[in-house]
RNA sequence: GCGGAAGUGGCGGAAUUGGCAGACGCGCACGCUUGAGGGGCGUGUGGUUAUCCGUGCGGGUUCAAGUCCCGCCUUCCGCACCA
């Protein structure tokens, strides 16, 4: 990019609001940060989470953008050619809520929004290629969505069935289980209900494996986000035994991860919802109050089922079962306590080995029996007050007694497995994703039911299933889909005949599972993306975003990946390289709410002292995974600090503008100028070092401060270096580019140059001129700091202990005494030990 | 209960490999500049000062510990009857 003729006017003070309107007008229209796919350099990919369009821009979006802008800037300037794009995931609720309550349809209000956010993002200078801007609401992004999920119905990882999911009477759909927090609406906090509903699923759990082994070639990811996501794929080893009802002979499969336990089961317990119940009880004295206790259940709230302090409750069926180990007859329970979702529904109850069963037997009076044996001591079991859960011995096992836990395990599920009363068996926490959603404002199912064919794709020449904008909301809240007829009433892709459209549409995590592909070739009418495009931009080599997103985007992003290579669609298995997880914005130590009326607005500060202050000051108080704590003060501090960069150059200008010699020899610098030489070089070195290797940008801005500082001080010297002064304040500008792009471009263009600053690249520092003759070293008696010593650099160890030891002070401390030890650290310290 | 992160001046934070604790910034004090205020430029600023003491607390390893080991405390975050 070359500045246009014009001459402009510097002015003395920093007119903040003048110079960033400037460039961030002049970089758009030459398209500075547009990249393409056809560049000699490596690429890089730096990417943000793209934000839900609520129409303002809040502070935790400020620090995560300004982090990205540094990090794509930076990268830049180190020569890759960086995709540095942005967009708006824009479908789900809040857009209906305004409509309902506003009358506003939200298309519309979607649309407004994206515009005044795209303006507050533009208005804080950040370097995005906007010819690549995906809005997921749009058919031209959502026909895609739809495209996707018929490869996934096509591969039969998209099915449809009927199950207990999670209802949201106050958001009036279903969630999934990762949108359930303690039993309550994640976004709403409304207790959720259990409803038996048909449901379309993607079955994710066909990847539990993967996404756990995978987590391992992430390196570059925060262990907290890795670990939060095994935790939540939940993998467990154990074993399904067949417990065999008495009477009838039925099966019973249940699973356990101690098998060596199964010697101990007293009793055998069902989850309300396990349908042997009903069977077992049909008919029998024992059936109404089944039933009533079953009903009690289920009407409790999923908050007080699932808390671990509820009271373990339970009653008997008045059926038996068999225990396949040793053919005994236990009794069968239904209880509180076992979750149908898990697992098989049904659990052997092993009261001497498990807390619950313990408490659970306990109160039901049902027998307690040992079978695993401390290795240390002998359980008393008389004196017993708690199961004993560990591994031990196993004892009153028959054949089995002797052996360990761990042995014990395997030839117990070996032995059922041969009498097929068993087998090994993995678990997993991990559900499959529930991805329909009774709302409108999301991209439509594209599946039609016909009475005659049953359920069809829409065939994708047929795509995008649009949804209808002219809708009419009412105040339940229930899909207006279900009441236009249009968009209801179809003809089946099959035979011709009337069918109906799935009027449900997909949750809005599905559409931000593949954004971050789309950008790769978002224009693209005829594919979703093209091929050689993503695999030429994919891995995301830095994603930045919050750490709310650690389970349920991050890993719907990372299962979409690897189903999406697994058709053949791209090469990457895994989404992100490198995840940076930024901290929260505070204020007063708490989050920024409404409620709490602590809301810094970013267009105030904006107005006030202008994008990039904001920006400095955001990346300056705080390393960017910790939290920050907002202060109006620092705020302040970095409005000070780049107003005196202003300063500094403009006392500069004239002199700069008409000496335009370059700075090519060391020779015949002053002390001064040696100093502020290796100031500007240590500088670089130390700011490059916290950019590339620990993304510390509060560090590396407080180097950049020192520096400034530094070149105040030189400023004071009579006689000065112009062209090293010219280099120093060159390089000044650059390191701060993509710290302040607009400040540093415009002091750029002020001391002579044509080209961007932007396209620059990013200094390499010298090592000779970090180099001094002389360094301190310190003198330690007795691991004390004392003195300081001035030392040649080449000094040896000898010479270093000899002058230590003859400083007065050691001579003194060591009278009467005995100088046991010298240490030496070349460079560092001396550490005379005296007794 | 389980898992993770953190705890350093009046405040935000620095200390990269065990080697000068407190960089940088805020605040505060003082000086210079200015008609004054503001702003700017500069100096000082952990606590005590004879010296010592200091990184949540108590031990330990080491010539040397904010950093390593053992045992606790507090705060924040995540998960939580998963058999």
């Amino acid at each position: 990019m070359y500045f246009s003729e014009e001459e402009d006017t510097v002015q003395e003070k920093y007119n903040f609001k003048e110079v960033e309107k400037k460039w961030q007008d002049r970089w758009e229209k030459e398209e500075l940060y547009r990249v393409e796919e056809d560049s000699p350099e490596e690429k890089y990919y730096c990417l943000e989470m793209f934000p839900y369009p609520s129409g303002k821009l809040h502070m935790g979006h400020v620090r995560n953008y300004s982090i990205g802008d540094v990090v794509a800037r930076f990268k830049t300037m180190r020569g890759y050619n960086v995709l540095h794009p942005m967009g708006w995931d824009s479908f789900g609720l809040p857009a209906e809520n305004a409509a309902i309550q506003n009358h506003i349809p939200p298309a519309k209000w979607t649309m407004d929004n994206i515009k005044s956010m795209k303006e507050q993002l533009k208005a804080m200078g950040l370097s995005y290629d906007w010819s690549r801007e995906v809005t997921t609401s749009l058919p031209d992004y959502y026909k895609w969505t739809q495209w996707l999920f018929l490869q996934f119905y096509k591969h039969g990882l998209a099915y449809k069935k009927k199950g207990y999911v999670n209802w949201c009477s106050d958001c009036n759909t279903v969630l999934a289980n990762e949108q359930v927090v303690n039993g309550a609406c994640e976004r709403c906090d409304t207790p959720v209900d259990k409803k038996a509903l048909e449901q379309w699923y993607f079955r994710i759990t066909d990847y539990a494996q993967e996404l756990l082994d995978s987590l391992a070639d992430l390196p570059g990811w925060p262990d907290k986000v890795k670990i939060m996501q095994e935790n939540w794929i939940g993998r467990s080893e154990g074993a399904e035994i067949y417990f065999t009802v008495e009477k009838t002979g039925e099966k019973i499969p249940v699973y356990t991860t101690r098998q060596d336990t199964v010697f101990g089961v007293t009793y055998v317990v069902l989850a309300p919802e396990h349908p042997l119940v009903k069977k077992l009880i049909a008919g029998t004295n024992y059936e109404q109050s089944v039933q009533d206790f079953v009903k009690k259940v289920q009407q409790m709230t999923e908050i007080d089922r699932t808390s671990a302090e509820t009271e373990k409750e339970g009653i008997f069926t008045g059926a038996y079962a068999i225990n396949p180990i040793n053919q005994e007859k236990v009794p069968i329970w239904v209880t509180n306590y076992v979750l149908y979702e898990y697992g098989t529904g049904a659990v052997m109850g092993v009261p001497a080995h498990d807390e619950r069963d313990f408490m659970f037997a306990r109160k039901y009076n049902l027998p307690i029996r040992f079978v695993i044996q401390p290795l240390e001591q002998k359980t008393n079991e008389a004196e017993m007050t708690e199961a004993y859960v560990e591994d031990g011995m196993m004892i009153n096992s028959g054949s089995f007694n002797g052996l360990t836990s761990a042995e014990g395990r395997r030839k117990v599920a070996e032995f059922l497995e041969e009498k097929g009363a068993g087998k090994f068996m993995v678990n997993y926490r991990l559900r499959d994703w529930l991805i329909s959603r009774q709302r409108y404002w999301g991209a439509p199912i594209p599946i039609v039911y016909c009475e005659q064919c049953g359920t069809l794709s829409v065939p994708e020449k047929d795509l995008p299933v649009i949804l209808p904008l002219d809708v009419e909301f009412r105040p339940t809240g229930e899909s207006p889909l279900n009441n236009y007829p249009e968009f209801l009433h179809t003809t089946c892709p099959q035979c011709g005949g009337a069918a109906t459209r799935e009027t449900d549409t997909m949750d809005t995590f599905v559409c931000s599972c593949w954004y971050f592909l789309r950008y790769t070739d978002s224009q693209n009418t005829e594919e979703a993306f093209r091929r050689e495009k993503a695999d030429y931009w994919m891995n995301v080599d830095q994603y930045i975003g919050g750490v709310e997103h650690a389970i349920m985007h991050l890993m719907y992003a990372r299962f979409f990946t690897k189903a999406l290579a697994d058709f053949g669609l791209l090469e990457a298995r895994e989404p992100f390289q490198n995840l940076l997880t930024q901290g929260m914005v505070l204020k007063d130590g708490l989050k920024m709410s409404k409620s709490k009326s602590n809301v810094v607005s970013p267009e105030e500060i904006i107005k006030k002292y202008g994008a990039e202050t904001a920006r400095l000051f955001i990346l300056f108080a705080a390393p960017p995974e910790r939290d920050l704590e907002w202060s109006d003060r620092g705020v302040e501090g970095s409005y000070r600090f780049i107003n005196r960069v202003w300063r500094l150059i403009y006392h500069y200008l004239q002199d700069l503008k008409q000496n335009k010699e370059k700075f090519v020899s060391t020779q015949d610098l002053s002390s001064a100028d040696q100093d502020l030489r290796r100031l500007m070089h240590s500088t670089i070195k130390r700011v490059t070092e916290d950019l590339e290797l620990r993304f510390n940008f509060n560090t590396a801005i407080s180097a950049i401060m020192e520096f400034v500082n530094g070149l105040y001080h030189y400023r004071e010297e009579e006689k000065q270096n112009a062209p090293l002064l010219r280099e120093a304040i060159e390089m000044l500008l650059t390191i701060l580019a993509p710290f302040t792009p607009h400040l540093s471009e415009e002091l750029w263009e002020a001391v002579g140059h044509q080209e961007s600053i932007h396209l620059q690249s990013w200094p390499e520092y010298d090592e000779e001129a970090l180099k001094t003759e002389e360094i301190e070293i310190v003198l330690q008696i007795n691991g004390k700091v004392r003195e300081h010593l001035i030392v040649p650099v080449e000094i040896s160890r000898e010479e270093i202990e000899k002058l230590a030891l003859n400083t007065e002070r050691v001579q003194k401390t060591a009278i009467g005494k005995e100088i046991k030890r010298v240490i030496v650290v070349p460079g560092k310290l001396v550490n005379v030990v005296i007794s």
